[in-house]
DNA sequence: GCGGATCAC
DNA sequence: TATGGTGATCCGC
């Protein structure tokens, strides 16, 4: 190891523990790893890797990362205090319309089997009963059971370094087909409870229960339990559950009592919000590793509150649909429709090798790919446009190289004949691993933007079945989605990678007890009644929204709990509209996100130089005056709008008209959560652990 | 349209 | 000895 330069011993720690410096995937605390020694684990990890190509490519990455975190950083340490003043209104006035989009009328139910590959292995050979042992091979580990995470060993991890971690540990390879038949027992369960029944891998679903909990008077909780039971009855296998007001937090709520478990998080607004205050960024699905690191390095956050908190900062650093998403997690919301069906929109194949620079070899990978590719195509009948290859380098650096054809291919010939004129640019080359991907399909239903583009464009967020929101952002880019044609494939591999160097951070949902009086504070107000104890909630973020909603509308106590549900202003303008705006990159937040919720008064560049305001003149590359100048524009208009104007009728909306119901919410509300308001702080954060 | 990144499972 | 495969999306070019 190079040695560490000194100056940094204090920055990082470097120097004398140089595995906390190594920030892989699974030295972090999960279900079943509770009692694990993270420090040896990462010392092991680390020293396994150590010297590796794999090894030297995770610090070129590193390095990036932290170029990526300084170059933010140095963004945000410029941002003037008139700036972020203004940033921090425009996000308070986002904040106030996403509220309004909140919905509790729905009760989703997530369902997630325990270590599923790992179960199905032992259910079919009980002599694995209570062993440690994994699925997966010495390269790969696609799951581990609760016995060998008690060793730091799970998903992902490298074979080897596994069985370093846990000797003993046993080795079972995938078998897929069994895998398929014990997930085919399990949807026909849920089926009988959401026959729409989303399933984002064979292990795991989403469950719109609204109907169920409706129909038999009996709560959501009930129904996780009756479920869970059904399940073991058929297969005898367990399964943990979440259930809460949209799929976001029915997933993260169904990690909670894992395995064999469920939470249930009452369907009221002040529940939510306390729940989510405390809950670390990392547990939401669609943030990862590295938005982790960027939100607390660069400002500071950790939980999902002090999204809301540094609204500001997010608002004026982030594109305006990242910045969205983040004040969405701030609020607890999440999608509570059913997702629309979608198409899939590409076809992949890679293949992993010892790695070689022999053409002749690289060419016949290339060729059973081809071969691979083509089949899968014809056996779904797709037809595509775009080829990429892909190509990782015997120095795990990763490639891309893509081509756009006139005409649609699938033939194995069309396939490799392209792809070899792609692969031979970059001969010579040392390669571990290639892949081919076909995209652009005919049918690609392109032609008919009215309906879906328009509502894509509409909804300033849209939500996949899992409820993680698709967004975008130029350095995060992050984003994920279960598409419904489900990949039925590496399961298990759930990542999580919360860094848990620093002890303050507990993970209030693993515990127990609660020493932290503040928190124990916020825990007992939730316990206690959920309606009219705001201010006692010393600090809380709950607080300063309610106060936000008070302040934009004295009488909207009620509207903050009902569904927004005047119908749309003219919003069928925005595609042309949004075309015409000067976007600049990170900007765009404060532009854009007028013009989505009002239309009346967009900052327009018309014929690209006069704003449409107030006539002055800026050609286009004035941007920074143009950018100051609709920062005018705004101020004004916040002004306007604070000295009494209604803003309420403004409020963009995000769902269709379809589903709106209106009236009957507070009455589901009730019905769904029977305990609201009695739930006794032991009870919120005890495992229900029931043998079915 | 391309290429690099990130994320989920 | 040895660190996966499939699909999606976003951003900056």
């Amino acid at each position: 190891m190079p040695m560490a330069d000194k100056k940094s011993e204090s920055a990082s720690s470097d120097g004398a523990r140089p595995w906390q410096s190594y920030h892989t995937v699974f030295t972090n605390a999960k279900a079943g790893m509770e009692g694990v020694d993270k420090e040896k684990v990462q010392r092991v990890v680390y020293e396994m890797s150590k010297g590796s190509k794999y090894f030297e490519n995770e610090e070129r990455k590193e390095a990036f990362i932290r170029q990526k975190i300084e170059r933010m950083r140095a963004r945000s340490a410029k941002l003037t205090a008139g700036h972020l003043s203004q940033y921090q209104t425009v996000a308070d006035k986002r904040i106030l319309e996403l509220e309004a989009t909140r919905d509790l009328s729905k009760v989703w139910l997530h369902v997630d089997m325990d270590a599923f590959y790992a179960a199905v292995e032992t259910l079919c050979d009980s002599s694995l009963k209570g062993r440690p042992m994994a699925v997966g091979g010495m390269s790969m580990i696609s799951t581990a059971n609760y016995e060998a995470r008690r060793f730091g060993v799970r998903a992902a991890m490298p074979g080897f370094i596994a069985r370093k971690l846990c000797p003993e540990l046993i080795f079972v390879p995938v078998d897929f087909e069994k895998y398929t038949y014990y997930s085919d027992l399990t949807r026909k369960v849920f089926q009988t409870y959401d026959p729409n029944f989303i399933a984002s891998s064979l292990d795991e679903a989403y469950l719109d229960i609204t109907e169920v909990c409706k129909e038999r008077g009996v709560s959501g909780g009930e129904v996780a339990e009756e479920l869970r039971n059904a399940v073991f009855g058929e297969t005898g296998l367990t399964c943990s559950a979440g259930v809460a007001a949209n799929c976001l937090l029915a997933k993260v709520c169904s990690d909670i009592n894992k395995p064999n478990g469920q939470f249930v998080l009452p369907n009221d607004r002040l529940a939510v919000m306390t729940f989510i205050s405390s809950l670390p960024i990392r547990k939401i699905g669609g943030i990862g590793k590295v938005t982790e690191r960027i939100l607390t390095d660069v400002f500071g956050i950790s939980t999902c509150e002090e999204m809301l908190r540094k609204g500001g900062y997010l608002c004026s650093l982030f594109s305006r649909s990242t910045a969205d998403f983040f004040l969405s997690v701030g609020l607890g919301l999440g999608e509570t429709d059913p997702p629309q069906m979608r198409l899939r929109k590409s076809i992949s194949n890679e293949r992993t090798f010892p790695a070689t620079d022999s053409e002749a070899l690289l060419y016949q990978k290339l060729d059973e790919l081809a071969e691979l590719l083509s089949s899968d195509m014809q056996k779904e009948g797709l037809h595509g446009r775009t080829l990429t290859l892909k190509l990782k380098t015997s120095s795990f650096e990763v490639r891309t190289r893509a081509l756009t054809l006139q005409k649609y291919i699938s033939s194995r010939d069309d396939i490799y004949n392209y792809a070899s004129k792609l692969l031979k640019a970059e001969l010579p080359i040392s390669l571990r691993l290639i892949g081919l991907r076909v995209s652009q399909f005919k049918d690609d239903k392109m032609g008919s933007p009215s309906d879906p583009t328009q509502k894509t464009l509409l909804s300033f967020m849209v939500a996949d079945a899992s409820g993680n929101f698709v967004r975008g952002q130029s350095s995060l880019g992050s984003e994920t989605s279960n598409n419904l044609f489900m990949n039925d494939f590496g399961d298990d591999i759930s990542v999580e990678t919360r860094e848990m160097i620093d002890s303050e951070r507990d993970d209030p949902l693993n515990r127990n007890d609660s020493s932290d009086p503040e928190q124990r504070c916020t825990l007992i107000e939730f316990a206690g009644k959920t309606e009219g104890m705001h201010g006692h909630i010393n600090g809380s973020i709950v607080e300063k929204v309610d106060a936000l909603i008070e302040k934009s509308d004295p009488k909207s106590s009620q509207l903050k709990k009902s569904n927004g549900r005047e119908s749309d202003t003219s919003l069928p303008h925005e595609t042309e509209i949004s075309s015409c705006l000067n976007q600049k990159d990170n900007n765009d937040y404060l532009l854009q996100g007028e013009t989505s919720s009002r239309q009346e008064e967009q900052i327009l560049w018309m014929n690209d130089y006069e704003c449409s305001l107030c006539g002055i003149e800026l050609p286009s590359s004035f941007v920074e005056e143009r950018q100051e100048h609709a920062d005018f524009h705004l101020a004004e208009r916040l002004q306007k709008e604070e000295s009494g104007m209604d803003s309420r009728t403004l409020i963009a909306r995000e769902r269709s008209p379809l589903k709106q119901t209106g009236s009957g919410n507070k009455h589901k509300k009730r019905k769904s959560s029977p305990s609201d308001g009695h739930l006794p702080i032991d009870v919120f954060f005890r495992k229900i652990n029931q043998k079915p």
